[in-house]
DNA sequence: AATTGTGAAACACTTCACAGCC
DNA sequence: GGCTGTGAAGTGTTTCACAATT
C-alpha cells in the first residue's frame, strides 16, 4: 500500500513531487559520467516517464531548461536538490532495528549523504548499545531526547504493527513531520504530518493480481501487450 | 519511486487494485477477532480510505454487501482473495539475498502462505547452499530451470542496479509476468509484463520534500493542517 | 532544427448525493 | 433507519499540440 497524507501546499501535484527524486537519480548518474546536457526525451527514456510529463513537472518549480538545447545536468540536479530540501543534510530517525530496519540503515548510511539516518532506536536490550555501520542503536526511551537534539524531522518506522502507533505518536510529539511507515497498520497522526506507507506484504499481494489477471485473460482467449 | 506498467484489462483502476490487499488485511484481522459484519465506514476508519472509495472499489468486481447491514467479513475476504488470485498459493522467486532480500524473505516466509517465496537466487558462492528460513539459496544459473519447474510467475528483484536488467530479462524469458523491483533502475520489459518499482532512496528523498515544504511554509508565516 | 514551456483537451480517479434495499 | 451501490459532478493528472526560444 502507498498513500500520502498531510499538509500540501496545493499547487504542486503530489505525483510530480514523487517523481523528482527519480529525475535526480538519473541526473546524478549522467553527471558522474560527465554528460553535461540532457533532453527531456532522454530523461524519459531513462526514467520511464513521458517527456511531456517531465517538462511539466519541472515547470511547477520554474524554467530550468534551454529551448532547442535541453537541461544542464549540473544545474538541474542542484535545483532539484534544493527543491527537495536536499541541499543540506537531512537527519532522520530509524525506529526498529529488525531485519528490514537493519537493511534500510545499511543501505542508506552507505549510499547517501543527503538523507542521513543519525539515530536508530530499538527496544531489544540485546541490540541497544550495538551499532549499524557506525550509527549506535539507542533505547526507544532516548527518542524524546535525541530527536529534538539532532533536529530530526523525518522518521522511518519498521517496528511491528502493535508498536507502530505508539512510536509514531511519540515521534510526532517531539517534532517529526514526515514518516515512512513500513508497519502493516494505519497510523493516526495530526494534520500537517505526512505519512507514506509501504507495506511489503501488500505489494506482493497486489502483484499477484497482475499475474492472475494475465491468466484470466489467457483463459478468455484475449491477447495481451 | 513507484509506477506500474504492463497489461491492464482497462476497466479496473490500478489504484483500486492496489487498495484491495489493504481491505483484505483489515478483514482478516476482523475475522480473527470474530467480527462477522463490517460497514464501509468502519473499513474506512481502519484503512484511512474513504467509505465511498471502498464501496466503489468493491463494485468494480461485484456487489458483495447487504444494504442496511454491511459486508460479511468472511465472505468479503474470500472474494478478495479470489479477485487477487490468492485463493491458491502463488509461488514467487526472490533474486538477490543481500540485506534487503534476506529481510523480505524472512518476513514473507514466516508470515504468509499465499504469496510464497519458493526460490531464492544469488550469485555469491558463500551464500549459495545456505538457506533462509528453510528456503535454499540457489545460484542464479539455476533460475532457468527452477522458475518453470515451480510454476513461478512473479519475482522480487533486490540485486544491485547493474545486475537488475539482466535478471529481469532472464526471469521474463522463463515466464515471469510481474516483478517487484527494489533496484534503483528502470527495467525494460516486454509489453504484458507488470513492473512495480520501490526505490527506498527515492522514498526517503521525496519524504524530505514534505519536511522542507513545511519549513518553507512556516517561513512564509502560513498555517498548516 | 531542435527542444523547452504551456494552455487546452483528454483521461483517471475521487467525492457527492441519493436511490434502492434490508 | 441504516448502509450499500452508483450515476453524476468534481478534482487531479497526463497527454496533446504548438508557440516560443535558442
Amino acid at each position: 500500500m502507498r498513500s500520502g497524507r498531510g499538509a500540501r501546499s496545493g499547487r504542486v501535484p503530489d505525483a510530480a513531487v514523487r517523481r523528482l527524486p527519480v529525475y535526480l537519480r538519473v541526473l546524478e548518474d549522467l553527471r558522474q559520467r560527465e554528460i553535461d546536457i540532457v533532453s527531456s526525451a532522454e530523461l524519459a527514456r531513462r526514467t520511464g516517464f513521458s517527456s511531456e510529463q517531465i517538462r511539466k513537472d519541472l515547470t511547477y518549480f520554474g524554467a530550468f531548461g534551454t529551448r532547442g538545447v535541453g537541461y544542464r545536468t549540473e544545474t538541474l540536479s542542484i535545483q532539484l536538490r534544493e527543491i527537495l530540501g536536499l541541499d543540506r543534510e537531512v537527519p532522520a530517525a530509524l525506529v526498529g532495528a529488525g531485519n528490514l530496519g537493519t537493511a534500510l540503515a545499511r543501505y542508506n548510511i552507505l549510499r547517501h549523504r543527503d538523507v542521513r539516518i543519525v539515530g536508530i532506536f530499538d527496544n531489544d536490550p540485546q541490540k541497544v548499545g550495538t551499532s549499524i555501520e557506525g550509527v549506535p542503536i539507542l533505547a526507544t526511551d532516548d527518542l524524546e531526547k535525541v530527536v529534538p537534539e539532532q533536529g530530526i524531522r523525518m522518521a522511518v518506522i519498521t517496528v511491528p504493527a502493535e508498536a507502530a502507533q505508539e512510536m509514531a505518536s511519540r515521534l510526532v510529539q517531539v517534532g517529526v513531520e514526515a514518516i515512512l511507515n513500513f508497519s502493516p497498520t494505519q497510523l493516526r497522526v495530526p494534520p500537517g504530518v505526512y505519512v507514506q506507507n509501504i507495506d511489503l506484504s501488500i505489494e506482493l499481494r497486489s502483484l499477484a493480481y497482475y499475474v492472475s489477471a494475465g491468466r484470466r485473460q489467457e483463459d478468455m482467449g484475449s491477447t495481451r501487450g
